[in-house]
DNA sequence: ATGTCGCTTTTTAAGCGA
């Protein structure tokens, strides 16, 4: 079974990317993260004659994500259990549309869209950090709970772990950029030490200079200067049965892509 | 030498978010 994670920057902007994609990758399951779209804007015949059954949380303009299977879309949740909260403006805080679970082909899987920090001083940042927390603490009771148990948490995690999933780390240091911040590591690599889950992609390919995001500007993409914040980490049971992983570097090029490439891991 | 997208709205440009 082949499972992918995807940033698309807007489902609608990406149709016909994504069919096509779909077509070439033989992808089982593919969890999407900012769809940019309410249900009414969705797509769903694009998914119907891929042969796909889809799952969607969108609420408005921002955010978004889904998850499409062809092996079965089961229990389909929208949010984690206390999923932190955030106001925009004067509006009330509400949990936003950055987190989805299905379970597909025997495999629970999480689409996750992790809230961006914006500044080392914004309220976002430590929005971001505590959403990161609970998160955590969950997924290791999950497999407190069941050793065994089948877990993929996959998406956008907006966090650069190591000094090598940059193309520059002094300039990120330079200009007080997030991203690589000690508190943004600790929280992404408490899912690794704490809750026990792996990166199954990483020791394939390993980097310097292996990034899943180049930023439109800049002509970040030609001068290969990327970032990795895409990531699926595994439950260890599920880690065990991982065959084969790759970023879809391909998917970037060209018109109209995405500004994240797909990755992909294989289960035997 | 320069340099992006995509969404929305009391739209046809500007603001927001990444």
């Amino acid at each position: 079974m082949r499972i992918a994670t995807w940033n698309v920057n807007s489902i609608r902007a990406r149709a016909d990317r994504i069919e096509a994609w779909l077509d070439r990758s033989d992808v089982d399951v593919l969890a999407i993260q900012e769809t940019k779209a309410k249900d009414e804007n969705f797509p769903w015949e694009l998914f119907e004659f891929a042969g796909y059954e889809v799952a969607h949380f969108g609420l408005n303009q921002w955010n978004g994500v889904a998850i499409a299977s062809r092996v079965g879309l089961k229990d389909v949740e929208r949010t984690f259990p206390d999923q932190p909260v955030f106001g925009k403006g004067k509006q009330e805080p509400i949990q936003e549309a950055r987190a989805m679970a299905a379970t597909c082909g025997g495999v629970r899987v999480w689409s996750l869209y992790v809230p961006n920090g914006r500044g080392l001083d914004d309220p976002h940042m430590p929005y971001k950090l505590e959403w990161l927390r609970v998160l955590k603490d969950h997924a290791k009771q999950w497999v407190k709970d069941d050793p065994e148990a089948q877990i993929a948490l996959v998406g956008d995690w907006n966090v650069a772990p190591q000094d090598d999933d940059v193309w520059d780390i002094q300039f990120f240091r330079d200009n007080n950029m997030t991203h690589v911040s000690e508190g943004e590591r600790a929280a992404f690599n408490a899912f690794i030490d704490d809750a026990g889950f792996v990166d199954v992609v990483r020791p394939r390919h390993p980097g310097p200079g292996v990034y899943t995001y180049w930023d439109y500007t800049q002509l970040r993409f030609p001068k290969k200067e990327g970032m990795r914040i895409d990531f699926q980490l595994c439950s260890p049971a599920l880690a065990d049965r991982v065959t084969d992983a790759w970023i879809d570097r391909e998917e970037r090029k060209g018109k109209g892509a995405s500004d994240h490439a797909p990755v992909v891991i294989e289960i035997g």
